[in-house]
DNA sequence: TGTACATCAGTGAACGCGCGTTCACTGATGTAC
DNA sequence: TGTACATCAGTGAACGCGCGTTCACTGATGTAC
């Protein structure tokens, strides 16, 4: 809140955290100029020292939140998002069925806004400009990437599909209202993805 | 646009239908009580002739979005969506490997308005109050149920993992931007769920 | 069947509100000497 | 190191706009006689 560069880099990275937040919590509409600047503890006629509009500031928004989904879902023993990271060869402990745990646990589904972006936000952005699409689209590609690596059969067809029922599985159990029901979405996906037998 | 009262059901029945049309293609945001007015040959001040408020047309235009969705699907072949219907005995020809590939069609993936209303704002209704959220688990319910009948197998679990798979690939196919990936994403899916070889 | 009238579907002006955006301003920062 | 000044991060009032909602009104509908 101060005067000088570091604060403004920093106000800069506040907007955009919470931005980041808001966006996979309450969807690409739910973002107000006002109330976010009003978060980060400034007022709103500073959001143009930092964005040209609020459609620039949605398009970093959304940028960011999947960078940082797939930041957490790397820090949780993930597949990498992308092929040079994998090509770093470190491993993580848990694997496949680590990543998919966590990604079909009950913590995942009640934290969105810390969470994957593309379970978050793909049916907003899959109609929204082809510009954030392509952005939705790069990840949802590092994610089949990362699968495919740590499935290792080098049949992309499966990442696919893997992808889509892990990302689907968690969609639908955001909307169940029942507990025990929701809670058998996450587990049936869950085994059939990652059977306990299997390790 | 009369005045006798078959007109005003034919009026509240062309809204419904815009609506639910509306936010399968734009989201539940998308949806402005003057446009869809306007649309069906309105104006917006008789909106509340038909309705309480925009957030009781929303209510129904999911509802009515759902039903929209699962009438489309049994046309095309599709499993019914309730255990009644189902009862009924009667047995479509193409079965699930039909449904699969319609449903993970582009046809459908380029006709949300028309399409599944689960795939089109599970997103959205995730992050809605809870009674929209209870409306859309039913609809879950139904096509999971829907989807058991048709395997045959008495497994929950596999159906499950089936519609997550199904609603998050088309999902996901609507995100990307180059039709050839989109396309690679529908394909893999279908074949992952149901095998050419298989029929 | 024809008239008189209550009902009510739809109209369109008006409202308050929150939104994104602009802009003249303030005062701390950082630089030139 | 100390002073003078240009820069610029952040402020807050003001704007036009579209939104949901209300309401007095119009005129077709449908009913009672």
């Amino acid at each position: 809140m101060g005067h000088s560069q570091a604060d403004k880099a920093a106000s800069r990275e506040r907007i955009l955290k919470l931005a980041s937040a808001q966006i996979r919590k309450q969807g690409l509409a739910s973002l107000s100029v006002g109330k976010l600047m009003g978060k980060a503890g400034l007022t709103h006629g500073g959001f143009y020292g930092h964005f040209k509009s609020r459609s620039d500031l949605v398009a970093r928004a959304v940028e960011r939140a999947l960078a940082d989904g797939a930041g957490a879902a790397r820090a949780a023993g993930a597949a990498p998002a992308t092929g040079s990271a994998r090509a770093t060869g470190q491993h993580r402990p848990p694997g496949f069925a680590g990543f998919v745990r966590s990604y079909l646990s009950r913590a995942h589904r009640d934290a969105p806004e810390t969470g994957c972006a593309i379970a978050a936000l793909a049916g907003d952005v899959g109609r929204a400009d082809p510009d954030a699409r392509a952005v939705m689209a790069a990840a949802i590609e590092g994610m089949i990437a990362g699968v495919a690596g740590q499935l290792g059969t080098g049949d992309e067809d499966e990442a696919i599909a893997v992808v889509a029922a892990m990302i689907g599985g968690l969609t639908i159990s955001r909307v169940f209202t029942d507990p025990k029901r929701s809670e058998a979405v996450l587990r049936a996906v869950r085994e059939k993805l990652a059977p306990r037998e299997a390790g």
